[in-house]
DNA sequence: CGGTTAGTTGAGTGCATTCAATCCCAGTGG
DNA sequence: CCACTGGGATTGAATGCACTCAACTAACCG
C-alpha cells in the first residue's frame, strides 16, 4: 500500500511504534528530532466505521494516520453528513480545533491505524522546534486549499464532472503520499464518496457508469479504477478548477 | 456601518491610516505593540468589482479590510466562480498562501478600503511577537471551520435552507464584528450570493420569495432584511449544521 | 442454503436550471 | 418634466438533472 521511497537524504525514520513512513510534518526535522517526536506517539488500531473522535468531544490526542483511510466530516442533526476530506497515511488530524472541543467528526473509512500524540506535548515540542510549527502551519494551509478547491467542485460541477474531478484529486493525493495510482484504489464505499461530493449513492454509481461508457475510466473491480490520461488532463484541479 | 464599541479594556487603537476599528488579530497585543504594527500599514481604496488580487499573482501585500465587503473566490476557466467567503471590516486575507502565488481570487463586493501590510514585515513582526502568530493561526482555524460549515450547507441543503442558513451565518458574523443585524444589510448582489451558495441568481431570488411567503424573513428593501427569531433558531450553524 | 451488505440499473418525481418577460429604480439627456 | 436606458431583481414556463423508490445482481458468511 505504501511503497518504500528510496534515495532520501537522511534515513527514513519510522515512529518506534508506527509501521508507515515518516510523519510529513516532520520532513524538515533532522534524525534526532524526528526520533524525539516519534517517541511521544502511541499506536492505535481502528475497525472500519469507528469514530476516532466526534464533534464536541473534548480534544485530547492528535492523530497521525499510519495506515488505512480516515474521513473528516460534519454531521447534521438529521443524519446527513458531509465528508470534508479523506486522510491518507502521513496525514494528521485533530490539531485544528479552537477552544476545548473538536469541531469535526473523524472516523475510519477502512480499517486504520494511527499514531496519537498528546496535544500539550506536541504543542510544547512545536514551540521548541520552530520548523515543526512551520510545518503544521503549512499543513493547515494545504487543507484550506484542498477544501476550497473541493467547495468549488461541489458548488459548480455536475455529478459526473464532480466524480471525475474527485478521482483526479485523489490520484494526485496518492502521488503526493507515494501511493500507487495505476490502478487507483478506492477503499471507501460509494456512500462515502456520495457524502463527500454532495450526491446520493445512486447518482455516484450512475456517474461511474457514464465515465466507463465514455471510456474515461476503466474499472478493474469495485475498488480499483484506472484513469484515462484525457480525464486527468481535463479534470485535475489545476486544469479544471483554476 | 461599523458602530463604535465602548468599554474595551485598552483604548481602541486605530491604524494611523485606517478608519475602521482594530485589527482583530491584534486583540491580544498591548497598545504599544498594536501601534507598532499598525504603523506598517498603507491604506487603499477599491471600487466595486475590482480585484485586490487574482489567483496566480505573486503575493506581496496582506490586506486587512477596513470598510466595505470583500469576497474570496475561486474562478473556473469557463467563467463560473465559487465565492468561498465574504470578508468584513477587521478580517484579513492574503496570508494563507503557499509558495509564491495567491491561491484564490479576492475582489471588492462593495466599494471597500483596506490597510495593506508588507508580507515579509508582518511575518517578521509575528516572529517577534508570539501572540500575533497565535492570533494568525487562530484566524486560519476559524476560516477553516467557516468553510467546513459552508461546505456542509452547499453539499447537503436545499436552495431555500441554504439561503436561510447563509442569512443566519451572516448575521452571526456581523455580530462578531459589531455590525448591526436588525435589519441585516446585504451589500452583495444576488449573483454574488448565488456564486457563494452554488445556485443560480434566479433560484436565490425564488428562495428569498419563499422565505418571505413563510414569514421567516421581512425585506425592508433589496438590501435590508430582518430575520425572524424562528429562522435563527432553526438555521444557525450550531442548531442546524452541528 | 438463506441472510446481509454493497453496487447497479430502471421508472417516475421533483427541484433547480434555462430562457424569457416584466418590473423597479437611478441616472441621463431631450 | 418626461422618455429613455441599463443594471438588478423578480416571476413564469418549460426543460433537464439529480433524487426517490424499487428491483435486481453479486459477493460474502453464517
Amino acid at each position: 500500500m505504501v511503497p518504500e521511497i528510496g534515495g532520501s537524504m537522511s534515513p527514513v525514520l519510522r515512529c518506534t511504534q508506527c509501521p508507515a513512513k515518516s510523519f510529513n510534518i516532520c520532513r524538515p526535522l533532522d534524525y534526532d528530532r524526528q526520533k524525539e517526536l516519534f517517541d511521544l506517539g502511541v499506536q492505535q488500531r481502528w475497525p472500519r466505521r469507528q469514530a476516532l473522535f466526534r464533534a464536541g468531544d473534548p480534544h485530547g490526542a492528535i492523530f497521525k494516520v499510519t495506515s488505512g483511510m480516515v474521513a473528516l466530516s460534519k454531521q447534521m442533526p438529521d443524519g446527513r453528513r458531509q465528508i470534508l476530506d479523506f486522510l491518507l497515511p502521513g496525514d494528521i488530524c485533530g490539531f485544528l480545533e479552537t477552544g476545548e472541543a473538536h469541531a469535526f467528526d473523524c472516523e475510519a473509512v477502512t480499517e486504520a491505524t494511527t499514531c496519537s500524540f498528546d496535544r500539550a506535548r506536541l504543542q510544547a515540542f512545536s514551540a521548541l522546534h520552530h520548523e515543526v510549527a512551520a510545518a503544521i502551519r503549512q499543513a493547515m494551509v494545504e487543507r484550506l486549499q484542498r477544501m476550497a478547491t473541493h467547495m468549488a467542485s461541489v458548488g459548480q460541477l455536475s455529478s459526473t464532472a464532480r466524480l471525475a474531478n474527485f478521482l483526479c484529486t485523489l490520484s494526485q493525493a496518492y502521488s503526493a503520499h507515494d501511493i500507487q495510482t495505476r490502478p487507483l484504489s478506492l477503499p471507501m464505499k460509494r456512500t462515502d464518496i456520495a457524502d463527500h461530493l454532495g450526491l446520493r449513492l445512486e447518482t455516484v454509481s450512475r456517474a461511474f457508469s457514464k465515465l466507463k461508457d465514455r471510456q474515461l475510466i476503466d474499472m478493474v473491480d469495485d475498488e480499483r479504477v484506472v484513469l484515462d490520461q484525457s480525464l486527468v488532463a481535463r479534470f485535475s484541479s489545476e486544469a479544471y478548477l483554476g
